[in-house]
DNA sequence: AAGAGTGTCAACCGCGGCAGA
DNA sequence: GTCTGCCGCGGTTGACACTCT
């Protein structure tokens, strides 16, 4: 038994929105409200299926929408964002007020997409490089190096805030290199080893603030040591790549749905991040 | 000047989630 | 608990604009 089609297709404009079909829209929705879309083509006098009204509604006629201009600060946003939920475009879109889904996906597509990508790279030059120079401990490179192979997790725990996390730390790194210690808010004494695996703590602090020390203190030494180094790095810390790989990005998020303790919903994070008084009370 | 190649973005499509019957 | 229909999401397409040769 296959999907009814949510409208006929017979009769139908397609394509490109003319003005006079606009304004019809426009007018219809300022009278009757949003909503219905299934039937609102046929009251409205429209000869569009009803998701196509949707759509251009959302994406072009509503009145609070900005479109173009994405400043530097948006797209800030919309790498760290992006960094955290992936492909949720609506996730991120609901971050950034007058932005759409799919203009924000036709931003990524087009223009940062490619950007992270250059700067992943740079960051994976800069860590091979401290791999294969062996830096003494406390060296900048070393430890963003370190960073990146074992704090990748912190950002996993900010997706999943204020729900408490195995992760698969070695808690004796941590602890010990005292560099690290100023990025959790509490003490390590609250990291607790669970079923007796030293490899699995569990964590329940302000993830907020451990991304931004992450992004905007830690990260900064290995950004100028790449450029030192005559690689360049772009020096934005905020767009650099957390991941080492995709991969390693997916198989975050893989084992982040499958925790036990964790929100097995993305909803669960959306509602997360819906959350303003949560997000600001820091 | 013109054709080819590339980029941009509005619109479409199919699927999954969810609410209500 | 199951079914049905609507809505919203993310991936993809294709028309148009722009740049290059």
């Amino acid at each position: 038994m296959g999907r009814r089609p949510c409208c006929s297709k017979e009769g139908l404009n397609r394509g490109a929105w003319s003005a006079w079909e606009d304004k019809i829209l426009r007018d219809y929705i300022k009278t009757h409200g949003e909503g219905k879309w299934r039937d609102l083509p046929k009251r409205a006098g429209l000869k569009r299926c009803g998701k196509s009204c949707r759509l251009r509604w959302l994406n072009y006629l509503r009145p609070d929408i900005k479109r173009g201009n994405i400043s530097h600060d948006e797209e800030d946003l919309i790498i760290k964002l992006h960094k955290l939920l992936g492909n949720r475009w609506s996730l991120i879109a609901g971050r950034l007020p007058g932005r759409t889904d799919n203009e924000i996906k036709n931003y990524w597509n087009t223009n940062l997409r490619k950007k992270v990508k250059s700067q992943q790279s740079n960051l994976e030059k800069c860590i091979d490089k401290s791999k294969a120079n062996k830096a003494p401990k406390g060296d900048s490179v070393e430890a963003a190096a370190r960073v990146d192979d074992q704090f990748h997790p912190v950002i996993r725990t900010k997706a999943v805030r204020c729900t408490k996390v195995y992760l698969p730390l070695q808690q004796d790194d941590m602890v010990a290199d005292h560099s690290l210690e100023p990025m959790c808010n509490d003490s390590p004494s609250k990291w607790v080893p669970q079923d007796g695996d030293p490899s699995n703590i569990l964590i329940d602090f302000d993830m907020k603030e451990l991304v931004l020390r992450f992004e905007d203190d830690f990260f900064q030494p290995c950004v100028q040591d790449c450029q030192n180094s005559g690689n360049s790095a772009d020096g934005n810390v905020g767009g650099g790549s957390i991941w080492s790989n995709e991969a390693m990005q997916e198989d975050w998020r893989g084992r982040v749905i499958q925790e036990p303790n964790v929100a097995s919903k993305l909803r669960t994070l959306a509602t997360f991040l819906d959350s303003e008084e949560e997000w600001q009370e820091k």
